[in-house]
DNA sequence: TTTCGCCTCGGTCTGTAGACTGAGGGAAAT
DNA sequence: ATTTCCCTCAGTCTACAGACCGAGGCGAAA
């Protein structure tokens, strides 16, 4: 990826809130280095977009990418798009700082997260960092970093449990059913059924709502 | 609360994000109608730089607020403002439409309850039902509006579970099935069903799992 | 006495849960 | 190269869950 002298870096907004978009790219007319060739108000929108060619058959070079988006999660959509355009930089940004959020989001191949609270020149920072490839993240968010992998090792120990069958407890902890845990995982709701018996066989329970009780009692759940 | 013709309106803009913040005050240079005085990171700089004689000595008289911020919530600080201001007109920002949060919002005095995912157009929209004190909100909103009081006043009642269906809640958040229940109650399982039914009814859930969480969660569990 | 709420029980019916069996693919370890 | 584990999915079958219908007894309140 070689900056043309005096060409600005073509740069992608993804993001559902159009408030959001209109201060990014108010951010970003500050700079004359990036350019904003195009907005998405979802991971689908942006998908279909650079599939027919990209925005007046320009594509980015940087996307910025809100995680929560109503139809397709960010880190999904980062995934789908570095299969198809793998020299993407993408930057997650986000309002919350979830430690597990952030170890996907890096897996899936971001290369910065950035909280929305940062100022322009903060995020600007973290866009020539892009350019570079080189993550640029606040200690907030590396600390979320080293405490998602932390968390994510110990629990890879927890009980014996595989890491699908802990998602799906955790579902089961929030009183969903086989088909909407089917598709919030995006897998068959024969396969949670499969989940879910292997999980009443590990813990040695006999139904759903038992296995939600023991979640919450270990303190799993959400909001317990 | 007079219009000066030809006068802009004064608004202080509520957020955590800056990109928002940017975004809104973007949107609103576009009007002559408004004119953003001022902005506030979060409810407690909102607060104190009122107490302080506002912004440049010039109180707003429309607020748009963010909902979730880090230090004072947006409902809570509403609240605050209006105990101090009551001319106020305060819009309400958010991402995410949850039926409890709008009815706190509209309890707290807020005169509209916004997405941000609208456009310039609808913002300004509601802005200008927000001085003629008239809320403009979206039909989702308004259907929350409603789901969220219809909920209110059914947990309301929810304390009207009657002694039996107390009874029952406790041993379905013990992970019992009914036939358990009913040979610990000494009653038939028909009699059973008919107490969770009228549970799953009164409590507005779908299964006992749900109900089983709801009692965890209200901290009526044993050992939860 | 009538009314009303609660508890009790029955029947029917539909949908979901969960057990059980079998099977293919992928990734990692040996 | 083989084993092993995990994830995935299919089909079948039984049991339970829960909705919906109706109904009787019982005690408290108007």
């Amino acid at each position: 990826m070689m900056e043309p002298a005096g060409t600005p870096w073509k740069v992608l907004i993804v993001d559902d809130h159009e408030m959001v978009r209109m201060g990014l790219r108010t951010y970003l007319m500050l700079d004359a280095r990036f350019e904003v060739i195009g907005e998405a108000n979802g991971g689908k929108d942006a998908f279909e977009t650079l599939a027919r060619g990209g925005y007046q058959g320009q594509l980015p070079q940087i996307v910025l990418m809100d995680l929560m988006m109503p139809d397709m999660d960010g880190v999904e959509t980062t995934r789908a798009l570095l299969s198809q355009y793998p020299d993407l930089r993408i930057i997650i940004l986000t309002s919350f700082l979830e430690d597990e959020k952030v170890v996907e989001a890096i897996e899936a191949g971001a290369v910065s997260y950035v909280l929305k609270t940062v100022s322009a020149d903060e995020l600007i920072y973290a866009m020539q960092g892009a350019i570079k490839n080189m993550p640029v993240m606040s200690s907030d968010v590396s600390q979320a970093l080293t405490r998602g992998l932390r968390k994510r090792s110990a629990s890879h120990e927890v009980e014996g449990l595989t890491e699908r069958e802990r998602e799906v407890l955790l579902l089961i902890a929030e009183g969903r059913n086989n088909k909407d845990i089917g598709d919030e995982l995006h897998i068959s709701i024969k396969t949670v059924k499969t989940h879910v018996s292997n999980l009443l066989m590990k813990c040695e329970l006999d139904d759903r709502t038992q296995l939600a009780i023991y979640a919450h009692r270990k303190g799993w759940a959400k909001q317990g």
